[in-house]
DNA sequence: TGCAGATTTGCACCTAGTGTCATAAGCTGC
DNA sequence: GCAGCTTATGACACTAGGTGCAAATCTGCA
Protein backbone atom coordinates (compact mmCIF):
# COMPACT_ATOMS: atom_id res chain seq x y z
CA UNK A 1 0.00 0.00 0.00
CA UNK A 2 1.26 3.53 -0.89
CA UNK A 3 1.72 6.44 0.57
CA UNK A 4 -0.89 7.74 -1.25
CA UNK A 5 -3.30 5.04 -0.24
CA UNK A 6 -2.30 4.76 3.34
CA UNK A 7 -3.08 8.27 3.79
CA UNK A 8 -6.62 8.26 1.56
CA UNK A 9 -7.15 5.87 3.86
CA UNK A 10 -6.31 7.55 6.80
CA UNK A 11 -8.10 10.63 6.06
CA UNK A 12 -11.62 8.38 5.19
CA UNK A 13 -11.12 6.98 8.32
CA UNK A 14 -10.69 10.39 10.12
CA UNK A 15 -13.80 11.94 8.29
CA UNK A 16 -16.33 9.09 9.40
CA UNK A 17 -14.41 9.51 12.94
CA UNK A 18 -15.22 12.95 12.94
CA UNK A 19 -18.89 12.62 11.50
CA UNK A 20 -19.78 10.00 13.88
CA UNK A 21 -19.04 12.41 16.87
CA UNK A 22 -20.28 15.58 15.65
CA UNK A 23 -23.82 13.57 14.56
CA UNK A 24 -23.96 12.32 17.62
CA UNK A 25 -23.20 15.11 19.75
CA UNK A 26 -25.08 18.09 17.36
CA UNK A 27 -27.17 15.52 15.43
CA UNK A 28 -27.38 14.85 11.38
CA UNK A 29 -29.23 17.86 10.29
CA UNK A 30 -27.53 20.17 12.30
CA UNK A 31 -24.29 19.28 11.68
CA UNK A 32 -23.17 20.06 8.12
CA UNK A 33 -20.21 19.31 5.74
CA UNK A 34 -17.99 22.28 6.12
CA UNK A 35 -18.45 21.19 10.21
CA UNK A 36 -17.21 17.32 9.01
CA UNK A 37 -14.49 18.88 7.00
CA UNK A 38 -13.17 20.91 9.22
CA UNK A 39 -12.81 18.30 12.17
CA UNK A 40 -11.10 16.46 9.66
CA UNK A 41 -8.88 19.05 8.50
CA UNK A 42 -9.75 18.94 5.32
CA UNK A 43 -11.15 21.58 2.71
CA UNK A 44 -15.04 21.37 1.75
CA UNK A 45 -14.67 20.69 -1.14
CA UNK A 46 -12.37 17.52 -0.71
CA UNK A 47 -15.03 16.14 1.06
CA UNK A 48 -16.61 15.26 -1.47
CA UNK A 49 -13.58 13.03 -3.64
CA UNK A 50 -14.04 10.76 -0.63
CA UNK A 51 -18.01 10.84 -0.30
CA UNK A 52 -20.29 11.55 -2.82
CA UNK A 53 -22.72 12.79 0.04
CA UNK A 54 -23.45 13.24 3.39
CA UNK A 55 -25.27 10.33 3.93
CA UNK A 56 -22.82 7.82 2.16
CA UNK A 57 -20.79 8.46 5.41
CA UNK A 58 -23.45 6.96 7.18
CA UNK A 59 -22.32 3.39 5.09
CA UNK A 60 -19.05 3.83 4.91
CA UNK A 61 -18.38 0.07 4.30
CA UNK A 62 -21.67 -0.69 2.20
CA UNK A 63 -19.90 -1.93 -0.83
CA UNK A 64 -17.25 -4.23 0.92
CA UNK A 65 -19.88 -5.64 2.81
CA UNK A 66 -22.28 -6.12 0.09
CA UNK A 67 -19.44 -7.67 -1.65
CA UNK A 68 -18.89 -10.10 1.35
CA UNK A 69 -22.13 -11.60 0.83
CA UNK A 70 -21.69 -12.16 -2.88
CA UNK A 71 -18.76 -13.80 -1.89
CA UNK A 72 -20.15 -15.94 0.88
CA UNK A 73 -23.16 -17.11 -1.92
CA UNK A 74 -20.32 -18.60 -3.46
CA UNK A 75 -19.28 -21.99 -1.39
CA UNK A 76 -22.25 -24.00 -1.38
CA UNK A 77 -23.19 -27.56 -0.48
CA UNK A 78 -24.06 -29.77 -3.27
CA UNK A 79 -27.60 -29.89 -2.32
CA UNK A 80 -28.50 -26.74 -1.71
CA UNK A 81 -31.71 -24.93 -2.67
CA UNK A 82 -31.68 -21.45 -3.50
CA UNK A 83 -33.93 -20.72 0.21
CA UNK A 84 -30.58 -22.15 1.77
CA UNK A 85 -27.92 -20.26 0.68
CA UNK A 86 -30.60 -17.25 1.38
CA UNK A 87 -30.94 -18.21 5.29
CA UNK A 88 -27.08 -18.91 5.24
CA UNK A 89 -25.89 -15.67 3.98
CA UNK A 90 -28.82 -13.32 5.24
CA UNK A 91 -29.95 -14.77 7.91
CA UNK A 92 -28.12 -12.68 10.60
CA UNK A 93 -30.62 -9.26 9.37
CA UNK A 94 -27.57 -8.23 6.81
CA UNK A 95 -25.53 -7.08 9.75
CA UNK A 96 -22.71 -8.91 9.51
CA UNK A 97 -20.37 -6.46 12.17
CA UNK A 98 -17.53 -6.31 9.45
CA UNK A 99 -16.79 -3.05 11.56
CA UNK A 100 -15.78 -3.97 15.18
CA UNK A 101 -19.35 -2.75 16.43
CA UNK A 102 -17.60 0.66 16.59
CA UNK A 103 -19.42 3.69 17.87
CA UNK A 104 -20.86 3.96 14.02
CA UNK A 105 -23.49 0.66 14.04
CA UNK A 106 -25.23 1.72 17.48
CA UNK A 107 -25.27 5.55 16.03
CA UNK A 108 -26.38 4.14 12.48
CA UNK A 109 -29.19 2.30 13.85
CA UNK A 110 -30.69 5.48 15.34
CA UNK A 111 -30.20 7.56 12.11
CA UNK A 112 -32.26 4.84 10.39
CA UNK A 113 -34.95 5.74 12.40
CA UNK A 114 -35.23 9.58 12.69
CA UNK A 115 -33.69 11.01 9.58
CA UNK A 116 -35.50 10.29 6.55
CA UNK A 117 -32.83 10.90 4.09
CA UNK A 118 -30.73 8.13 5.76
CA UNK A 119 -33.52 5.62 5.52
CA UNK A 120 -34.31 6.28 2.14
CA UNK A 121 -30.34 5.77 1.22
CA UNK A 122 -30.44 2.59 3.02
CA UNK A 123 -33.11 1.06 1.68
CA UNK A 124 -31.58 1.58 -2.14
CA UNK A 125 -28.21 -0.01 -0.88
CA UNK A 126 -30.29 -2.86 0.35
CA UNK A 127 -32.49 -3.25 -2.73
CA UNK A 128 -29.72 -3.05 -5.04
CA UNK A 129 -27.74 -5.88 -3.22
CA UNK A 130 -30.86 -7.74 -3.77
CA UNK A 131 -30.29 -7.09 -7.45
CA UNK A 132 -26.85 -8.35 -7.18
CA UNK A 133 -27.78 -11.29 -4.71
CA UNK A 134 -30.49 -12.36 -7.27
CA UNK A 135 -28.32 -12.52 -10.18
CA UNK A 136 -25.97 -14.69 -8.85
CA UNK A 137 -28.72 -17.06 -7.36
CA UNK A 138 -30.15 -17.23 -11.02
CA UNK A 139 -26.92 -17.66 -12.43
CA UNK A 140 -26.22 -20.47 -10.07
CA UNK A 141 -29.33 -22.17 -10.50
CA UNK A 142 -29.70 -22.44 -14.17
CA UNK A 143 -32.71 -23.93 -15.50
CA UNK A 144 -34.08 -24.11 -11.75
CA UNK A 145 -34.46 -20.01 -11.74
CA UNK A 146 -34.89 -17.46 -13.91
CA UNK A 147 -34.04 -14.40 -13.01
CA UNK A 148 -37.63 -12.77 -11.90
CA UNK A 149 -38.41 -15.63 -9.83
CA UNK A 150 -34.63 -15.83 -8.17
CA UNK A 151 -35.58 -11.59 -8.00
CA UNK A 152 -38.83 -12.50 -6.05
CA UNK A 153 -37.60 -14.93 -3.96
CA UNK A 154 -34.02 -12.43 -2.81
CA UNK A 155 -36.76 -9.88 -2.79
CA UNK A 156 -39.10 -11.75 -0.47
CA UNK A 157 -36.49 -13.11 2.27
CA UNK A 158 -34.57 -9.71 2.10
CA UNK A 159 -37.80 -8.28 2.97
CA UNK A 160 -38.98 -10.59 5.61
CA UNK A 161 -35.59 -9.88 7.51
CA UNK A 162 -35.76 -6.13 6.78
CA UNK A 163 -39.67 -5.83 8.07
CA UNK A 164 -39.13 -8.22 11.00
CA UNK A 165 -35.80 -6.20 12.11
CA UNK A 166 -37.89 -2.94 11.74
CA UNK A 167 -40.87 -4.12 14.11
CA UNK A 168 -37.97 -5.13 16.51
CA UNK A 169 -36.45 -1.57 16.48
CA UNK A 170 -39.69 0.18 16.98
CA UNK A 171 -40.48 -1.98 20.00
CA UNK A 172 -39.30 -0.16 22.96
CA UNK A 173 -37.95 -2.17 25.99
CA UNK A 174 -34.44 -2.34 26.91
CA UNK A 175 -33.74 -6.04 24.60
CA UNK A 176 -30.17 -7.13 24.32
CA UNK A 177 -29.07 -7.50 21.08
CA UNK A 178 -29.13 -11.35 21.73
CA UNK A 179 -32.85 -11.23 22.15
CA UNK A 180 -33.76 -8.75 19.66
CA UNK A 181 -31.53 -10.93 17.30
CA UNK A 182 -33.31 -14.54 18.30
CA UNK A 183 -36.96 -12.55 18.03
CA UNK A 184 -36.27 -11.88 14.91
CA UNK A 185 -35.01 -14.87 13.71
CA UNK A 186 -38.11 -16.69 15.47
CA UNK A 187 -40.63 -14.42 13.29
CA UNK A 188 -38.98 -15.18 10.17
CA UNK A 189 -39.36 -18.94 10.76
CA UNK A 190 -42.39 -18.55 11.65
CA UNK A 191 -43.13 -16.60 8.35
CA UNK A 192 -41.14 -18.57 5.85
CA UNK A 193 -41.31 -21.96 7.45
CA UNK A 194 -42.70 -23.32 4.75
CA UNK A 195 -40.03 -22.36 2.18
CA UNK A 196 -37.57 -23.79 4.51
CA UNK A 197 -38.47 -27.02 5.25
CA UNK A 198 -37.23 -29.46 2.92
CA UNK A 199 -39.83 -31.75 0.96
CA UNK B 1 -65.87 21.95 -1.94
CA UNK B 2 -65.26 25.75 -1.15
CA UNK B 3 -63.50 28.15 -4.09
CA UNK B 4 -60.64 27.87 -2.02
CA UNK B 5 -60.46 24.38 -2.46
CA UNK B 6 -60.96 24.16 -5.68
CA UNK B 7 -58.37 26.42 -7.16
CA UNK B 8 -55.65 24.62 -4.60
CA UNK B 9 -56.28 21.43 -6.17
CA UNK B 10 -56.44 22.82 -9.84
CA UNK B 11 -53.40 24.61 -8.96
CA UNK B 12 -52.17 21.24 -7.41
CA UNK B 13 -53.02 19.37 -11.00
CA UNK B 14 -50.91 22.45 -12.87
CA UNK B 15 -48.07 21.58 -10.87
CA UNK B 16 -48.51 18.28 -11.38
CA UNK B 17 -49.26 18.94 -15.02
CA UNK B 18 -46.37 21.14 -15.75
CA UNK B 19 -44.21 18.84 -13.80
CA UNK B 20 -44.68 15.38 -15.92
CA UNK B 21 -44.53 17.56 -19.24
CA UNK B 22 -41.35 19.27 -18.65
CA UNK B 23 -39.84 16.08 -16.77
CA UNK B 24 -40.68 14.54 -19.93
CA UNK B 25 -38.98 17.04 -22.39
CA UNK B 26 -36.47 18.30 -20.71
CA UNK B 27 -35.53 15.67 -17.73
CA UNK B 28 -35.81 15.28 -14.41
CA UNK B 29 -32.57 16.76 -13.00
CA UNK B 30 -32.83 19.39 -15.70
CA UNK B 31 -36.03 20.60 -14.57
CA UNK B 32 -35.51 23.12 -11.59
CA UNK B 33 -38.39 23.71 -9.02
CA UNK B 34 -38.63 27.89 -10.46
CA UNK B 35 -39.10 26.02 -13.92
CA UNK B 36 -42.11 23.84 -12.68
CA UNK B 37 -43.53 26.81 -10.70
CA UNK B 38 -43.26 28.78 -13.64
CA UNK B 39 -45.20 27.00 -16.04
CA UNK B 40 -47.64 26.43 -13.62
CA UNK B 41 -48.06 30.43 -12.97
CA UNK B 42 -47.05 30.47 -9.26
CA UNK B 43 -44.21 31.99 -7.38
CA UNK B 44 -41.72 29.44 -6.74
CA UNK B 45 -42.26 29.93 -2.92
CA UNK B 46 -45.67 28.77 -3.48
CA UNK B 47 -44.13 25.22 -5.11
CA UNK B 48 -43.50 24.50 -1.53
CA UNK B 49 -46.49 24.56 0.01
CA UNK B 50 -48.34 22.09 -2.16
CA UNK B 51 -45.16 19.56 -2.45
CA UNK B 52 -42.86 19.00 0.25
CA UNK B 53 -39.73 18.44 -2.54
CA UNK B 54 -39.68 17.69 -6.24
CA UNK B 55 -39.89 13.76 -5.84
CA UNK B 56 -43.04 13.86 -4.00
CA UNK B 57 -44.64 15.33 -7.48
CA UNK B 58 -43.80 12.04 -9.14
CA UNK B 59 -46.36 10.57 -6.30
CA UNK B 60 -48.41 12.83 -6.05
CA UNK B 61 -51.38 10.02 -4.84
CA UNK B 62 -49.05 8.12 -2.86
CA UNK B 63 -51.44 8.71 0.50
CA UNK B 64 -55.07 8.09 -1.07
CA UNK B 65 -52.77 4.93 -2.84
CA UNK B 66 -52.17 3.71 0.47
CA UNK B 67 -55.02 4.47 2.02
CA UNK B 68 -57.49 2.24 -0.58
CA UNK B 69 -54.78 -0.11 0.25
CA UNK B 70 -55.97 -0.69 4.29
CA UNK B 71 -59.04 0.07 3.51
CA UNK B 72 -59.43 -2.84 0.86
CA UNK B 73 -57.75 -4.98 4.07
CA UNK B 74 -61.08 -4.08 6.16
CA UNK B 75 -63.32 -6.52 4.30
CA UNK B 76 -62.01 -9.65 4.59
CA UNK B 77 -63.87 -13.36 4.58
CA UNK B 78 -64.28 -15.43 7.65
CA UNK B 79 -61.99 -18.19 7.07
CA UNK B 80 -59.16 -15.96 5.46
CA UNK B 81 -55.44 -15.84 6.41
CA UNK B 82 -53.57 -12.83 6.82
CA UNK B 83 -51.81 -14.35 3.40
CA UNK B 84 -54.57 -14.42 2.18
CA UNK B 85 -55.44 -10.92 2.92
CA UNK B 86 -52.32 -9.75 1.26
CA UNK B 87 -52.31 -11.41 -1.70
CA UNK B 88 -55.96 -10.07 -2.67
CA UNK B 89 -54.81 -6.46 -1.65
CA UNK B 90 -51.22 -6.30 -3.09
CA UNK B 91 -51.09 -8.90 -5.61
CA UNK B 92 -51.73 -6.63 -8.91
CA UNK B 93 -48.20 -4.71 -7.37
CA UNK B 94 -49.54 -2.67 -5.89
CA UNK B 95 -49.98 -0.79 -8.59
CA UNK B 96 -53.61 0.40 -7.87
CA UNK B 97 -54.54 2.33 -11.48
CA UNK B 98 -55.76 4.71 -9.72
CA UNK B 99 -55.26 7.60 -11.85
CA UNK B 100 -56.64 6.49 -15.61
CA UNK B 101 -52.98 5.95 -16.48
CA UNK B 102 -52.14 9.38 -17.21
CA UNK B 103 -48.96 10.32 -18.50
CA UNK B 104 -47.39 9.74 -15.07
CA UNK B 105 -47.30 6.00 -14.57
CA UNK B 106 -45.21 5.53 -17.65
CA UNK B 107 -42.95 8.34 -16.62
CA UNK B 108 -43.08 7.34 -13.30
CA UNK B 109 -41.79 3.83 -14.13
CA UNK B 110 -39.02 5.36 -16.09
CA UNK B 111 -37.94 8.11 -13.47
CA UNK B 112 -38.03 5.09 -10.82
CA UNK B 113 -35.01 3.28 -13.30
CA UNK B 114 -33.05 6.83 -13.81
CA UNK B 115 -33.05 9.11 -10.40
CA UNK B 116 -31.53 7.55 -7.64
CA UNK B 117 -33.50 10.15 -6.01
CA UNK B 118 -36.99 8.86 -6.98
CA UNK B 119 -36.22 5.21 -6.45
CA UNK B 120 -35.66 6.45 -2.75
CA UNK B 121 -38.35 7.71 -2.25
CA UNK B 122 -40.66 5.28 -3.61
CA UNK B 123 -38.58 2.37 -1.40
CA UNK B 124 -39.68 4.99 1.77
CA UNK B 125 -43.08 5.44 0.70
CA UNK B 126 -43.69 1.17 0.13
CA UNK B 127 -41.68 0.60 3.19
CA UNK B 128 -43.77 2.90 5.13
CA UNK B 129 -46.83 1.14 3.70
CA UNK B 130 -45.67 -1.77 4.61
CA UNK B 131 -45.32 -0.95 8.32
CA UNK B 132 -49.17 0.24 8.14
CA UNK B 133 -50.26 -2.71 6.60
CA UNK B 134 -48.58 -4.90 9.13
CA UNK B 135 -49.67 -3.11 12.09
CA UNK B 136 -53.50 -3.08 10.74
CA UNK B 137 -52.98 -6.98 10.02
CA UNK B 138 -51.44 -7.77 13.62
CA UNK B 139 -54.33 -5.76 14.74
CA UNK B 140 -57.19 -8.25 12.67
CA UNK B 141 -55.10 -11.40 13.64
CA UNK B 142 -54.49 -10.89 17.40
CA UNK B 143 -53.56 -14.05 19.10
CA UNK B 144 -52.50 -15.66 15.85
CA UNK B 145 -50.09 -12.85 14.53
CA UNK B 146 -47.97 -11.00 16.27
CA UNK B 147 -46.60 -7.20 15.02
CA UNK B 148 -42.73 -8.49 14.23
CA UNK B 149 -44.27 -11.22 12.46
CA UNK B 150 -46.89 -9.21 10.86
CA UNK B 151 -44.13 -7.08 9.84
CA UNK B 152 -42.05 -9.83 8.62
CA UNK B 153 -44.90 -11.80 6.26
CA UNK B 154 -45.85 -8.24 4.77
CA UNK B 155 -42.15 -7.14 3.80
CA UNK B 156 -41.90 -11.32 2.70
CA UNK B 157 -44.76 -10.36 0.47
CA UNK B 158 -43.79 -6.89 -0.19
CA UNK B 159 -40.48 -7.66 -1.06
CA UNK B 160 -41.55 -10.39 -3.64
CA UNK B 161 -43.89 -8.58 -5.54
CA UNK B 162 -41.35 -5.40 -5.47
CA UNK B 163 -38.50 -7.60 -6.61
CA UNK B 164 -40.56 -9.89 -9.41
CA UNK B 165 -42.07 -6.14 -10.62
CA UNK B 166 -38.40 -4.86 -10.68
CA UNK B 167 -37.02 -7.52 -12.83
CA UNK B 168 -39.37 -6.80 -14.94
CA UNK B 169 -38.86 -3.88 -15.87
CA UNK B 170 -35.32 -4.34 -16.30
CA UNK B 171 -35.92 -7.34 -18.33
CA UNK B 172 -35.52 -5.95 -22.10
CA UNK B 173 -38.19 -6.48 -24.87
CA UNK B 174 -41.36 -5.33 -26.11
CA UNK B 175 -43.81 -7.10 -23.29
CA UNK B 176 -47.49 -5.83 -23.18
CA UNK B 177 -48.62 -4.75 -19.33
CA UNK B 178 -50.88 -8.16 -19.46
CA UNK B 179 -47.63 -10.56 -20.44
CA UNK B 180 -45.68 -8.55 -17.39
CA UNK B 181 -48.60 -8.66 -14.71
CA UNK B 182 -48.54 -12.64 -15.74
CA UNK B 183 -45.26 -13.04 -15.43
CA UNK B 184 -44.57 -11.27 -12.10
CA UNK B 185 -47.65 -12.98 -10.61
CA UNK B 186 -45.97 -16.49 -12.17
CA UNK B 187 -42.80 -15.51 -10.17
CA UNK B 188 -44.97 -15.32 -7.21
CA UNK B 189 -46.54 -17.99 -6.86
CA UNK B 190 -43.61 -20.45 -7.81
CA UNK B 191 -41.74 -18.58 -4.73
CA UNK B 192 -44.08 -18.12 -2.26
CA UNK B 193 -46.29 -21.01 -3.59
CA UNK B 194 -45.42 -23.25 -0.30
CA UNK B 195 -47.61 -20.13 1.80
CA UNK B 196 -50.19 -19.82 -0.07
CA UNK B 197 -51.42 -23.37 -0.49
CA UNK B 198 -53.85 -24.22 2.18
CA UNK B 199 -53.06 -27.15 4.71
C1' DT C 1 16.63 16.72 -8.75
C1' DG C 2 12.91 17.03 -11.86
C1' DC C 3 8.92 15.62 -14.27
C1' DA C 4 4.19 13.46 -14.88
C1' DG C 5 0.13 12.37 -12.84
C1' DA C 6 -2.90 12.54 -9.08
C1' DT C 7 -4.80 15.08 -4.99
C1' DT C 8 -6.18 19.09 -2.70
C1' DT C 9 -8.49 23.19 -2.35
C1' DG C 10 -10.35 27.86 -3.14
C1' DC C 11 -13.77 30.14 -5.85
C1' DA C 12 -17.78 30.86 -8.32
C1' DC C 13 -21.97 29.04 -9.12
C1' DC C 14 -26.51 26.43 -9.11
C1' DT C 15 -30.44 24.29 -6.84
C1' DA C 16 -33.28 22.65 -2.91
C1' DG C 17 -35.42 24.09 0.85
C1' DT C 18 -36.79 27.23 5.07
C1' DG C 19 -38.07 31.50 7.91
C1' DT C 20 -40.23 35.76 7.88
C1' DC C 21 -43.45 39.02 6.70
C1' DA C 22 -46.48 42.01 4.17
C1' DT C 23 -50.21 41.61 1.10
C1' DA C 24 -54.06 39.53 -1.25
C1' DA C 25 -57.82 36.47 -1.53
C1' DG C 26 -61.54 33.71 0.24
C1' DC C 27 -64.73 32.82 3.96
C1' DT C 28 -68.25 33.71 7.67
C1' DG C 29 -71.46 36.07 10.32
C1' DC C 30 -74.34 39.79 10.35
C1' DG D 1 -72.90 43.46 0.80
C1' DC D 2 -69.75 44.63 4.27
C1' DA D 3 -66.55 43.90 8.38
C1' DG D 4 -63.36 40.98 10.30
C1' DC D 5 -61.02 36.63 10.50
C1' DT D 6 -58.33 33.05 8.36
C1' DT D 7 -55.59 31.24 4.95
C1' DA D 8 -52.85 31.42 0.69
C1' DT D 9 -49.40 33.83 -1.78
C1' DG D 10 -45.07 35.32 -3.08
C1' DA D 11 -41.00 38.46 -2.45
C1' DC D 12 -36.66 38.56 0.02
C1' DA D 13 -32.97 36.82 2.37
C1' DC D 14 -30.48 32.97 3.81
C1' DT D 15 -28.47 28.17 4.70
C1' DA D 16 -26.69 23.99 2.93
C1' DG D 17 -25.68 20.36 -0.47
C1' DG D 18 -23.33 19.68 -4.45
C1' DT D 19 -20.57 20.58 -9.06
C1' DG D 20 -17.18 22.63 -12.45
C1' DC D 21 -12.97 24.66 -13.00
C1' DA D 22 -8.31 25.86 -12.56
C1' DA D 23 -4.38 26.82 -9.71
C1' DA D 24 -1.45 24.91 -6.31
C1' DT D 25 0.47 21.08 -3.99
C1' DC D 26 1.96 16.51 -3.27
C1' DT D 27 3.60 11.61 -4.57
C1' DG D 28 5.87 8.18 -7.34
C1' DC D 29 9.42 7.31 -10.09
C1' DA D 30 13.36 7.83 -13.01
Amino acid sequence: MSLRDRKRARTRQALIDAATDLFERNGYDETTIADIAAAAEIGTRTFFSYFASKEELVFPDAESRVQALLDALANRAPDDRPIDLLVRVLSDGGEVSDDIIGKLTPLRMRLLQTVPAVQGRALQIQFNAERRIAGILAEAFPGELDDVTARALTGAFAGAVRGASQAMLDRPGDLTAEQRTQATRQAIVKTLGPLLSRD
